[in-house]
DNA sequence: CCCTTATCTGGAACGAATCAAGTTTGTCGT
DNA sequence: ACGACAAACTTGATTCGTTCCAGATAAGGG
């Protein structure tokens, strides 16, 4: 385990400083969190750093290329380590939560329709909103409980 | 013209004020525009609304259905009035224009993917990310012109 | 026309994110 | 190893979009 952090760093230029580590570790341990959270697992290992160094540190990984940015309508944003693939996220209107979605269609599948306005169009972002497994059975639908029962 | 935006409040039960009829107005003539914007234009007609008054109105014509809040990340709130059909959006990454576009795939593409995880998928919001015509004029890559067109 | 209540006004408050100035700490060259 | 330079961090204040609050106003049914 401990994938090789120091490596992923340095193959982009960057410096190898505790906090990103920190940082890195958080989000292999945490498929998508939010800022503030991503501060308080930090500080769990170094209770010194500054929330303002979190907010450099994301921001440089995600130029970088090392992290990636998700950030639903509404919501704070959100980090994640998963970089490599094309997937897409789900998430719950009532809770918040996300979870990651691999489109069935296929890779990229809505790219194609994209040359409309002279745009030149370099990536697809899919969000599918809808209600996580918990909220979905809580928040009880009061009349439309059978038809919609697929689970 | 004027469609007619009295009926429409009082279809959704929501009380017929100059405030929202201006809200109305403005996202009628601005496809794709940004809650200062919507207060500029509305104080164009009538200069003592509060900008709490359009808050509160782009809440409730959203809550009612009869406008559309759009958030691509990292930008402040917009808000459109096409909302019966599913449309996606284009944003440009460097001036944050934002166009309408149809899937080409169909409507309602990948929301088939979505079962995963047990959670309960009602809708799928494509994004699509990439450069205005202006912009990837201007901000000419230096060397990938060509040959990366799409994708 | 009056009453009820949704809606609007004005101002204060809030959280996420950014900016600025100064200090620390990686990394490179010797 | 040692020192220097710049990237990275700390601290604290500031901005921005949005929401909350209390009181005034006006839409629409009776």
């Amino acid at each position: 385990m401990t994938p090789d952090f120091e490596a992923q760093l340095r193959a982009v230029s960057l410096r190898v400083t505790r906090p990103r580590l920190a940082v890195l570790g958080a989000l292999r341990d945490h498929p998508h969190i939010d800022t503030d959270t991503v501060i308080e697992l930090v500080r769990a290992d170094l209770p010194t750093v500054s929330h303002q160094a979190v907010y450099d540190v994301l921001r440089a990984l995600t130029d970088a290329g090392l992290i990636r940015r998700i950030q639903p309508a509404g919501a704070t944003a959100r980090y994640e380590s998963r970089v490599d693939d094309n997937h897409h996220h789900v998430v719950c209107r009532s809770c918040g939560a996300i979870a990651d979605v691999e489109c069935a269609v296929g890779h990229a599948p809505c790219l194609t329709a994209s040359n409309d306005h002279g745009f030149v169009v370099d990536e697809a972002e899919v969000v599918y909103w809808g209600f996580c497994p918990d909220c979905a059975t809580s928040t009880k639908p009061t009349e439309t409980a059978s038809s919609e029962g697929n689970r």
